[in-house]
RNA sequence: GCUCCCUUAGCUCAGUCGGUUAGAGCGGCGGACUGUUAAUCCGUAGGUCCAAGGUUCAAGUCCUUGAGGGAGCGCCA
């Protein structure tokens, strides 16, 4: 007999008929009551037995964590709670769980002490939830881009270029570290690596993006990352995963435009394909809430805030326009800002950020046209806009609450010698890249990207708080268990 | 890398001003009940108070160092 999951069950209902379902208990009450849970879905079967058919040695054996198999009629539910319920025939054992040695438990057990059991914390409510709604929002960043003619491009996972200029490194090497090769001054000789250079982690595909972008027109990465900064943060990991879309004759409007559309597509999809994840998510969301103090407590639910998303334009201005509100804002007035909003010209700090979003604006926020002495070298010059104090970059970033920058973006500097002059003066070695500086000698074109996290949108999405809660099995300094 | 906080039973946590025998809920185990919804009820076992050192007549409680964890900041997606 064919095995049924439980959600297809649960859907159609296929009430008097014989089915076979497997699982892990969730609770047995009453001796008779099993909540069978397979991972189909968030919802548990109720799993009937007649303990007075059951020999005593086996129902002993029904513990929570437990993994089991029943035969038996799928009948409607002489309880209340669930429309159906299976009538047990057959019982068997599949795997035992011993409750004196399982760590888990059916009770409310912290992030902390789940994190550190991440490979049991799947079959949590909460976990099981959170890496559902995983896959359902990789799988609709990719129809979305599909749906559009974008191509989905892999690019290299081990790089030689160090030039990204997005962070540190994670070297890639066969050499020996006890006694590595050496040159005739006395420098590793990395010509006697594996790849004949030095090498790394890549930190951005975005680079190799735009080289498919000027002939594929459209194309998207979405894969790990790697930076080896000594980010100690909820929302930083060493190794994530990145979508970065890439357009050729884009331009900043249209990058801004795209990234809108794609962020709304998503957090639709699930809100959509995953209410009864969101669900459990929402509810877990609303205990924490009242555990705060009255003033800390968000006033939306965690699906109303995501509608709110999806159903609000996003807040577009430039920093420089942001300077100015936040200069003349309350908290910088009143001296409660750590770092005081003063001239043109600085980064924002994290709580300038979050003040324009969470308090001033209340919505995601877009924020354009940066400063260019605070961004990568790759981002186009903007003719000199007035009222503007310096030169500043076609850049975007956009800003959730919570979450600060989940997009980071501009359109590119298509103009030869203009990005040229802007590799020299910050340093970029020119002869690494000559593959990219090709591109704007051959048929250049206006092109636009962005990368987003792709964790900082499920940490969103699923209201969780802490970043390494949204990756199986996540990275971070002094941290790669199992 | 910087700042602050935490570490007590399997889990979540309480433990007053340093004071005598270390507390609860859940979980476990034993029993009762048998249409339950994290079932309920009765009983019961369970402790290197993170580690080392120090102060003190006396340390879970104070001090120092270390380990592990968390939050914030910086770096960024």
């Amino acid at each position: 007999m064919q095995r049924s999951k439980i959600a297809d069950i649960l859907r159609e209902e296929p009430v008097n008929s014989e089915v076979l379902v497997k699982g892990w208990v969730k609770a047995f009450r009453n001796n008779q009551f099993i909540a069978l849970n397979d991972g189909s879905t968030a919802s548990n079967l109720q799993v009937v037995v007649d303990f007075e058919r059951f020999d005593a040695a086996t129902l002993d054996r029904i513990k929570f964590g437990a993994c089991i198999s029943a035969t038996g009629t799928l009948v409607e539910s002489q309880g209340k709670g669930q429309k159906v319920e299976l009538k047990t025939e057959v019982l068997e054992i599949l795997g035992d769980c011993n409750p004196d040695e399982y760590p888990l438990q059916p009770k409310k057990q912290s992030p902390e002490f789940l994190r550190e059991n991440a490979h049991l914390r799947f079959r949590t409510n909460t976990f099981s939830a959170v890496f559902r709604i995983r896959h359902a929002l990789a799988y609709a960043i990719h129809k979305f881009f599909n749906d559009r003619g974008f191509c989905y491009l892999h690019t290299p996972i081990i790089t030689a270029s160090d030039a990204e200029g997005a962070g540190e490194m994670f070297r890639v090497t066969t050499l020996s570290m006890e006694n590595p090769p050496r040159t005739e001054s006395g420098e590793i000789n990395f010509k006697e690596d594996f790849f004949g250079k030095s090498t790394n982690l890549t930190v951005s595909g975005q680079l190799e993006a735009e080289l498919g972008a000027l002939a594929l027109g459209a194309v998207y990465t979405f894969g790990p990352t790697f930076r080896a900064e000594n980010s100690n943060t909820t929302r930083h990991l060493a190794e994530f995963w990145m979508i970065e879309p890439e357009v050729a004759f884009n331009d900043l409007r249209d990058n801004m435009d795209l990234a809108e559309d794609m962020l709304r597509y998503v957090i639709n999809y699930a809100l959509e394909h995953c209410a009864d994840d969101l669900k459990i998510l929402e509810d877990r969301l609303t205990e924490e809430e009242k555990t705060k103090p009255q003033d800390q407590r968000s006033e939306l639910s965690l699906t109303e805030k995501l509608k709110f998303v999806s159903e609000n334009e996003f807040i577009r201005l430039t920093y420089t326009e942001a300077i100015d509100i936040l200069r003349n804002s309350n908290p910088n007035k009143k001296g409660k800002f750590q770092f005081p909003v003063e001239g043109w010209g600085t980064d924002l700090q994290s709580e300038h950020e979050r003040y324009l979003v969470e308090k001033h604006f209340k919505k995601p926020v877009i924020l354009t046209n940066y400063p260019a002495a605070i961004k990568a070298f790759y981002m186009r010059q903007d003719e000199p806009l007035e009222g503007v104090p310096g030169p500043t970059v076609s850049a975007m970033d956009i800003l959730f609450p919570g979450i600060g920058e989940i997009v980071g973006g501009s359109q590119r500097e298509e103009r030869y010698d203009r990005l040229v002059n802007r590799m020299r003066e910050m340093h970029i070695p020119e002869e690494e890249l000559y593959w990219y500086l090709d591109t704007r000698r051959f048929g250049t074109c206006p092109h636009a990207g962005f990368g987003l996290g792709f964790e900082r949108l499920v940490l969103f999405v699923t209201g969780m708080t802490n970043i390494r809660d949204v990756i199986a099995f996540p990275r971070y300094p002094g941290s790669a268990e199992f």
